[in-house]
DNA sequence: TCTGGGGTCCTAGGACCC
DNA sequence: TCTGGGGTCCTAGGACCC
């Protein structure tokens, strides 16, 4: 049988066009032509998602949601719904398994699809593209972006220059003029400290930046970036579509309406957080080597400190006695915390840290065990411990949500 | 009413081992 | 009583991504 060669332009990137406020308009359609934003409404949120109507007046994500609703008085604002946009983007996700079984989320809303080989059946890549964009819109009622090209890196620059609702597709052939005048700023990778750093020896466009000696590029840079951005520059990229990547690390963190100088309650919200994080670590049967405390304070000046346990973990209990082990060895006095978080990382697979706990004292892995099952059955609001039902720090988003579940039951 | 939450990766110094 | 060099692990901080 004829074996065909890749097309030129096998990769994809799919990224939809104001995701959030996308889903929250797509269910409220009399919200439809109107400035959405979707983040966080307590008085530290931030911008998460913003329909184009909201971007005409200079809204951008992760801007302040004040600062947003100085500049667009007249919008629409919503809290996220991340159940929602979880069940949007596993129908988005099935759509593109659809189309190839090599397919990478990057985020809810956004993924890489290898098509090299399945032009036959579908078609060369911009077509397959262009009918992922009309099945997106006319069997999800969503909008998205999409970008054809050789490699990960140049879909995604793709995508993101065919916003909103647009393809765009690069050839091979086009790529080093298509780069050549680009800001430095559309290398992944470069964010605002690089670039400023960068723009300090007069590099700003990507043919500065392939004019550099990379002896230079080091020294601004560092080894690593230096050596990833030369070849970006050069529209480089040999990172393949990876269906599947286990997660390294698990975390959540809380940042509070107003700043705590109260111990007490900071671990009070570490058991919160433990709990959280505990019960995603053994939903995906594994236990984490290492945990971590972070504290940002008033001045927003954040701190981490971290342990290496011999026996990994995956308990509530255990996860919340050594971070609150990290925040006592601290000493803190009169301080003022704005957020904490508790992070695990050093992941490994459950069963060994079974194995290594035979002969350990297990009566919390069965308290957990026994929590989730009920959870599973009964719902999240089911099981929750004591010490956290009298709890009235401030708190926003899940958690404010979360405690008045409990006040319902 | 300045600055969320969940991640990944890199750097750099020190401990420790051979 | 003058002290190399490489490798790995741990810790803390920071840049960057969506």
């Amino acid at each position: 049988m004829e074996r065909r060669a890749r097309p030129p332009e096998p990769i994809l990137h799919v990224d939809m066009d104001a995701f959030y406020a996308a889903v929250e308009v797509r269910r409220r359609p009399e919200l439809a032509g109107r400035p959405v934003l979707v983040g966080g409404t307590g008085g530290r949120g931030v911008v998460a998602s913003a329909s184009y109507e909201a971007r005409a007046f200079g809204v951008r994500s992760a801007m302040p949601m004040a600062e947003a609703r100085r500049r667009c008085p007249e919008a629409v604002v919503l809290p996220p719904d991340f159940d929602a946009y979880r069940v949007a983007s596993a129908s988005l996700l099935d759509l593109f398994r659809d189309v190839t079984p090599l397919v990478e989320p990057l985020s809810l809303d956004e993924a890489f699809l290898d098509v090299g080989g399945a032009e036959r059946l579908l078609g060369a890549p911009p077509r397959i593209g262009a009918r992922i964009r009309t099945r997106v819109r006319d069997e999800l009622g969503l909008p998205a972006s999409v970008g054809v090209a050789p490699n990960k890196f140049l879909a995604k620059l793709c995508s993101g220059h065919a916003k909103p609702d647009g393809l765009l597709h690069l050839r091979a052939t086009d790529v080093d003029a298509y780069l050549a005048p680009l800001p430095v700023g559309d290398l992944w990778g470069v964010g605002a400290q690089s670039a400023a750093r960068l723009e300090r020896f007069g590099i700003r466009t990507i043919a500065d930046l392939r004019g550099t000696p990379h002896a230079t590029l080091v020294r601004i840079l560092g080894a690593a970036a230096a050596q990833q951005v030369s070849a970006l520059a050069r529209g480089q990229d040999a990172r393949t579509v990876v269906p599947y990547e286990p997660a390294k690390g698990m975390s959540a963190e809380e940042t509070f309406d107003r700043d705590v100088d109260d111990l007490e309650l900071l671990r009070r919200e570490l058991l919160r957080l433990a709990d959280k994080v505990g019960r995603r670590l053994r939903r995906g049967t594994v236990a984490a080597r290492t945990v971590t405390l972070k504290l940002r304070f008033a001045n927003f000046s954040t701190i981490t400190r971290s342990r290496t346990l011999t026996v990994p973990a995956d308990e509530t209990t255990v996860l919340h006695r050594e971070v609150v082990g990290l925040l006592d060895a601290l000493r803190l006095e009169r301080v003022r915390v704005r957020l904490v978080g508790l992070g695990t990382s050093n992941l490994v697979p459950s069963g060994a840290a079974r194995q290594l706990d035979l002969l350990g004292d297990d009566r919390w892995a069965r308290l957990d065990r026994a929590a989730d099952a009920a959870r599973g059955r009964f719902g999240d609001a089911a099981v929750t411990r004591g010490v956290l039902l009298d709890d009235e720090a401030p708190t926003t988003g899940d958690a404010a949500a979360a405690a008045e579940d409990w006040r319902q039951q």
